[in-house]
DNA sequence: TTCATCTCTATGTCTAAACTTATTTTGGCG
DNA sequence: CGCCAAAATAAGTTTAGACATAGAGATGAA
């Protein structure tokens, strides 16, 4: 093992995925099984299965029980995206952070929108449309919809002086969100809050929360043009 | 606990999770230390370990040597992507894959590409642009640069025959990716092979991928519009 | 042959105990 | 009072050993 590293177990990974690269082992090559390699390593199982744990959750290593472990044939490619807080971010980057809220009011869900939430169609929530400025130049707009079902007390709120996510994280953990990324062509209002020209291509995110009550909240971001979400594996 | 569970650890994973969305404990809280919850559940400590680091990974936790573990205060939103291979992707949706080659030449690397994949600007490597289809409409478009530097062999590789991507993953599993992703309006050539309108939005990512030689490959895909990708957390 | 059942094996999980290490706290010294 | 060193503490890691369990392969009956 060439590798150092902090731990055994690191150390192990960075050597398996150092004879996967290098073909030593190669796609569909089923690998020494734990003790095997424990031996090799002059470490004990608990410590090789650890190891292995790690790579078959990256996707490089398939494990099942009695068949052995192989190297996965057609690593399906995962990636972990971190999705920022805006105000963090437009911070982080030296701007200053500002927020407009356009309209806050009960409005009945719209069907697409209740589907998300599994929630019925026409069930009044609150809505919000917010514009999310770095400096003075429009950074995001968001349109939520927040189930008082699920998130008690959100009626009293003034989204004017906390924002709705920021409110909603530090009360009411989620247990389960959906994310969905797509693009789509900025509608006049999109453009007008955003600044840009009707058409522009925006990315969209659009995600809904859960908790045990049901949805929490569902929210369409869409980004200014140009933006970027970064990701690495 | 109330939760069943196939482990231990899950067990406690769910039961840790309960009380942080029900709020017993509460964002900035310090939990009882790993001791304490492993005579409380009555297992070893390694076993309630495992559940912590699990929901710190999760970004539920926030656990630091001699000060003890917290529930996070801002919990930063992960979500794990998986990029399908298209042609899965296709034929599960029970579409008849299929791909062009529209262009396959070695061509001086632009700057921006270049950038990415820190090889120098007008380095020669192989270019390739490629339609895939599910049925008779196409899916999405692929531009490539493929580093034989890295990749040895692609030179003499028929991409009609066998896709870019199938073949690089089969033979050159990676280290390291970047990606990123954007939204674009529809250039003139995307709209042509895409079958859309100029303009249009369209969901772009740009990956590329390294092993301990350099870059192998670095592409930039631009779906088909109304196209969505999901995760879930 | 084909199907059901048994056996065996490699991974999955857990434990108790020890040691390591980052970090906070404390307490002494100037 | 401020600074630094020492002590204490909670998480991080490893180990040897044990038992659980999925599932591939062998065996045998229909």
């Amino acid at each position: 093992m060439t590798e150092r590293s902090s731990s055994k177990a690191q150390a192990i990974v960075s050597e398996v995925r150092r004879r996967i690269v290098d073909r030593e082992w190669r796609q569909g090559d089923r690998i020494p099984d734990e003790a095997e390699l424990a031996v090799e390593f002059g470490v004990a199982r608990a410590t090789v299965n650890k190891a292995l744990q790690l790579l078959a959750e990256e996707g490089l290593l398939d494990r099942k029980r009695r068949a052995g472990t192989h190297v996965t044939v057609n690593p399906a490619r995962k990636a972990t995206l971190t999705i920022p807080i805006v105000r963090e971010q437009i911070e982080q980057a030296g701007m200053e952070y500002s927020h407009r809220v356009i309209a806050q009011r009960r409005s009945p869900l719209p069907a697409e929108i209740a589907a998300r939430m599994a929630l019925p169609e026409g069930r009044e929530l609150i809505h919000l449309r917010t514009v999310h400025y770095g400096g003075d130049r429009p950074f995001q707009v968001e349109d939520r919809w927040i189930n008082p079902g699920a998130a008690p007390g959100a009626e009293a709120v003034d989204f004017q002086r906390i924002t709705a996510n920021e409110w909603l994280v530090r009360n009411f953990p989620w247990l389960h969100a959906d994310m969905a990324f797509s693009a789509e062509n900025a509608s006049a209002r999109d453009a007008r809050l955003l600044e840009t020209r009707q058409g522009s291509a925006l990315l969209i995110l659009q995600r809904t929360t859960f908790n045990d009550l049901g949805a929490i909240t569902s929210v369409r971001v869409a980004f200014h043009p140009g933006y970027t979400m970064i990701a690495t594996h």
